[in-house]
DNA sequence: AGCGATTTGTACGTATGTATG
DNA sequence: CCATACATACGTACAAATCGC
């Protein structure tokens, strides 16, 4: 990672949000939309601190600050006398924000690998008409998400459809392993700033249950994620059929 | 809280496994357990940043990086241009409430009744023999949760059994709508500190189901609820039995 | 094993900004 | 407006871990 792309990186992400923000996080949110639209790649090591201080505005505490701040929050890892290294197996660090599945020993996550499989308009109502602006129709995003080869979800994202007609045709909201929230900030300048997770044990709707190889009208694990915007305006409303599996979904962060 | 007491639980504390740790950390752990013997109560406005800088041997940042520390953890809560304050019992008991199901317009939360049918010493095993310490039993807390009298849902909480025998013989344990964790923290001085959420789709064990008369078989939703105490030691596994309904659990959302 | 070079971790001191009463 | 107190930022120095020679 050049030096040169991260200091790009930042300079165009000010301006307007991030104006009034401390320049720790305005670093570590550039840090962080680095790794999700993949300038920083799993695994790779970033610049030293001395480094960073050196070629950027920002003091040797306030980088220090900002790396601390992302390794707290899992993005990154720090080795004392080795460098600070981009988390690896975080396939989606948003989406692994949600899908915290278990392993065997509570210890670590199980990895999940997601598949974009339907991108179309939809005039149908539901919760998120409820809490997405009225709409002429909305965009719904299907994807199949394979949490560590053991099992699969349905993941469902509805977005006004006017604001993001673009991305019927976009093909990188068919790609493999994408990131929604970050396309929606890259491509339209739509940045998640804060989601609402309920859940409850829903009956397993039929065209899930179908896709999914599940006997019909049972009872699964249903995950709704309201998803909140500049000026916190409704942005999308997510929602996650997981079957009943073994595996324990964690819903609170854990600070030893 | 004078600042003499503060020093000499800090110089109390070290020698030991102190000695080699980093200086924030020594006077974190020095405030923290301040606050465990009751030195300094809930609620209490600690000295200022610059008071303490001056007064002990540590530097101004170094104080400051304790007092975050702290208050990363929930110990303590900054407010600015007031004071560092000890977390006082009642914002505890908000951050470790769990049973918030959300009304219809999603706005407030739905009232519950709690209602506890049994306190009694068990031997079995279960998953918390593997998260308690070992001991020669445990002692179960059983309840019923009305949750806006639409629908019940069965709580157990399994406690160590030699550290709160006390329990199967106090009144107060058997009282409508008591707040387990107030009561261990009160009668006990064993506050929850922190609490580790997971959430699965299972099945309903037998003996739940005809409580809650439910047919056999059926899946629901299951809460687990590991809670630790002073230093992060465990101190109560909760598990929680939802029958499926049409509310939703709130559920928090993670790091911004 | 030793010795530097590099890099993160800790600590200190100082200055300035900003919210509160 | 002022005093207080936390929040941010910068600069410096040294300690400790790691790697390659």
């Amino acid at each position: 990672m050049e030096i040169e792309k991260l200091a790009h990186a930042l300079s165009a992400s000010v301006g307007l949000e991030m104006a009034r923000m401390p320049k720790y996080l305005r670093l570590s949110h550039g840090i962080m939309e680095a790794i999700e639209v993949g300038e920083l790649c799993s695994g790779e090591r970033l610049p030293g601190e001395s480094e960073l201080a050196e070629m950027l505005p920002f003091s040797l505490g306030t980088v220090q600050r900002a790396l601390s701040h992302l390794a707290e929050r899992g993005a990154v890892v720090r080795r004392h006398g080795l460098g600070t290294f981009v988390t690896d197996n975080l396939t989606q660090l948003n989406e692994l924000l949600h899908f915290r599945f278990l392993s065997s020993d509570g210890r670590g996550l199980l990895p999940v690998y997601t598949r974009v499989t339907d991108v179309a308009k939809t005039a149908t109502g539901g919760p998120w008409t409820g809490f997405l602006d009225e709409e002429a129709f909305y965009i719904r995003i299907d994807r199949d998400i394979d949490v560590n080869h053991e099992f699969r979800a349905v993941s469902r994202v509805y977005l006004p459809g006017p604001r993001f007609t673009k991305l019927l045709k976009d093909p990188a909201a068919r790609a493999h392993n994408v990131n929604i929230r970050a396309l929606l900030r890259e491509r339209f300048h739509a940045p998640t700033l804060r989601v609402v997770e309920q859940v409850g044990a829903e009956t397993m709707p039929v065209d899930v249950s179908n896709y999914l190889d599940l006997d019909q009208g049972i009872n699964g694990l249903v995950l709704h994620i309201q998803g909140f915007g500049f000026r916190d305006t409704p942005l999308s409303y997510q929602i996650v059929y997981v079957p009943p599996n073994a595996r324990k979904l964690e819903v609170k962060p854990k600070l030893p």
